[in-house]
DNA sequence: AGACAATTATACCAATCGGTATAATCCTGT
DNA sequence: ACAGGATTATACCGATTGGTATAATTGTCT
């Protein structure tokens, strides 16, 4: 009973945000949805840019928290790429509204207000891949100096499948997986 | 010396939208930073939206003009693909601002102003890329059935690198280029 | 019961939002 | 020189923006 209201605000303000953006979004929009008022988001958050910040804090955490074990390295590479790929696409299903919000921020101008309070979540999803290329390559030699390109090009492949599945283009099921992690290792014509 | 505010009030607009966003940009900074005043850009354009919609319609042409003549088949994918990836790097290098706006709204808010507007220019891209996997896989037996993967993938890799250029974190030179593709087409092992 | 802090409501703020009515100006063709 | 359409400026519209001052309410602990 302590902070429903407080629940309230971020699930609505999440659902608004993903919807239409976040400026484009109101605090008063956000306070009716809830249905409270807005001195009531002013007292838990302080702000709207606030608002956003622990919205991002919460949501991502769990995911952070499914990727980086996946991420850890264990003298198999291939294995890695498909739990990595497992995590993001059941995070992605889970909670398609969150990432579609954390999507749109990646790309987001970089003057405004929501890029910088995502780039820094998905800096640290890079940092986690890059460093598996890079106990990877110990192991695959001609893979040196290309763990940059990889996880660049590795994680930009997962949120284009996630994008399409977001559009009800493609379902993240597990053969979709298959195939994304086989193409990304073995290239179009294997 | 006509239409010189039309195309004031159009890179003006251009620049900041990349920079902070439709939403974020009023119609009163555009204006100011085009040295005019409102009534000018209604004359012109009659909305906000409607000059989004222009903004984006005479970009886009520059960018399809290209890509189309790279993505016509014949009989060698690996040089359209050079090819392709060789004319979005030019164009993203010659009009950052532009590509930064539309990759942008490939994955803002679905419910968003600016979204439908680049959901049409988005497609058109895919479907050139998907006939050609599509006419290539007429040679390549073991390709069939993968044309719409491969489009997808092929474009959202040429969007991940536009994306880093943008952000400082790579260079679009012909090195680059080439990796992009071969590793695209021979997987990370090669 | 009474005190105290956490929480919520009423009512308001200046500033900005997208958009427009009216009229003045400018350029062009005759 | 003059007409007429294209273009631009002044001044304004109601609605909404993010944010807040004040006060009432609530729950908790003594």
């Amino acid at each position: 009973m302590d902070s429903d209201n407080r629940a309230k605000i971020l699930s609505h303000a999440l659902r608004l945000f993903a919807a239409r953006g976040y400026d484009a979004v109101g605090v008063q929009e956000i306070v009716e949805a809830a249905g409270v008022t807005k001195p009531t988001l002013y007292h838990y958050f302080g702000s709207k840019r606030r608002l956003l910040d622990a919205l991002l804090e919460e949501h991502f955490m769990a995911l952070y928290a499914v990727v980086e074990p996946a991420a850890c390295y264990r003298g198999d590479l291939s294995r890695n790429l498909n739990e990595i790929t497992a995590a993001y696409f059941r995070f992605a299903k889970s909670q398609p509204p969150f990432y579609r919000l954390l999507l749109s921020m990646y790309v987001a101008p970089p003057d405004g207000e929501s890029f910088h309070a995502a780039y820094g979540l998905y800096r640290r999803q890079y940092e986690l891949i890059e460093t598996l290329f890079k106990q990877a390559a110990e192991h695959h030699g001609n893979m040196k100096g290309r763990h940059r390109r990889y996880a660049a090009t590795f994680l930009g492949m997962i949120n284009t499948y996630i994008t399409l599945a977001l559009n009800e283009a493609a379902a993240l099921d597990d053969e979709l997986l298959y195939k994304a992690v086989h193409q990304f290792m073995h290239g179009i014509y294997s």
